[in-house]
DNA sequence: GTTGACCTTCCCATCGTGACAAGGTTCATC
DNA sequence: GATGAACCTTGTCACGATGGGAAGGTCAAC
């Protein structure tokens, strides 16, 4: 199937306003690793091929890239944004639902700093009581094995 | 090797202070799961073993263990742990050492917590700007598709 | 001696991403 | 029209920390 009886085809898709996934990764910011993997899990619609077997995109598949690059980036996690893109293809969605997800999001994005918080502030705490000198006693280590803070 | 000639050597174990994985894990806060998987990845040494091939600890790995788990509610990550680990074993550490960890892993928490921190500032000014309503219009479906915010 | 609780090892899944391998396609250049 | 670079294809493996489960062995108690 080498050199075959097919046109090349790929420079035409190009012609029509095709990118090829490379292409399509570097102007949408989302790597072509990451392409294929959003497919593989029907983030995305199945790419249309050429003859050669390469993936195609358009201006709407980069647009749904970008959508998924900026949800990303704002912590949406992939089944969130499956349900943040239906309800962008959907023009009738009510901005309700949109407007919950996002909120559950921001709540969820809040107990996650809580925590980080809580763990940061005892960690300085600890390290604060701590001489950090070549002496051997530490308030850190202690707390971790267990030791009641010394009074 | 079903019954054979083995005493049970489990119960003699017991009565000699040593606990089983589940006990272990019981009564040390990590699970019996975990604790097989610190031990594959060297992070507490090989458990002794009973004839029937039980895994035994001993009041000294049970304190290690809590150790893991403090350290672990801190959010060090398991690396970071093994380095703790060994100068908690090691009483002529300098407590500058430990203390050199714990504010790096400071600044890694400032650094995810300001991250998270962003994002759900960004998220929360678009969900201000949602009417959360009947309506199809959302800025924050806008923004992930990259329109401008309507002014 | 059988039952049931506990243990053993091994494999798979998560989540999002990266790295690599082995091979096919395209295209420009000689 | 052949060669080689740049790109694409599918596939597998890995991370980090944890959980789940299967298939089978051991222990204790009745």
């Amino acid at each position: 199937m080498r050199s075959a009886k097919n046109p090349p085809e790929l420079s035409t898709a190009r012609q029509q306003g095709y990118y090829s996934i490379g292409r399509a990764a570097e102007i949408s910011g989302v790597t072509a690793k990451m392409i294929r993997h959003y497919e593989s899990l029907g983030l995305i619609p199945e790419a249309a091929r050429t003859l050669g077997d390469y993936r195609v995109y358009d201006a709407t598949d980069i647009h749904a890239l970008r959508f998924i690059r900026r949800s990303r980036h704002l912590g949406f996690s992939i089944q969130e944004i499956g349900t943040l893109l239906s309800l962008w293809h959907n023009k009738r969605r009510a901005s309700k639902e949109v407007k919950r997800l996002a909120l559950a999001h921001i709540a969820d994005l809040d107990s996650k700093i809580g925590e980080l918080q809580s763990m940061r502030d005892a960690l300085a705490t600890l390290a604060t009581h701590c001489h950090g000198d070549a002496r051997p006693e530490c308030p850190i280590l202690d707390d971790l094995g267990g030791l009641p803070p010394a009074e």
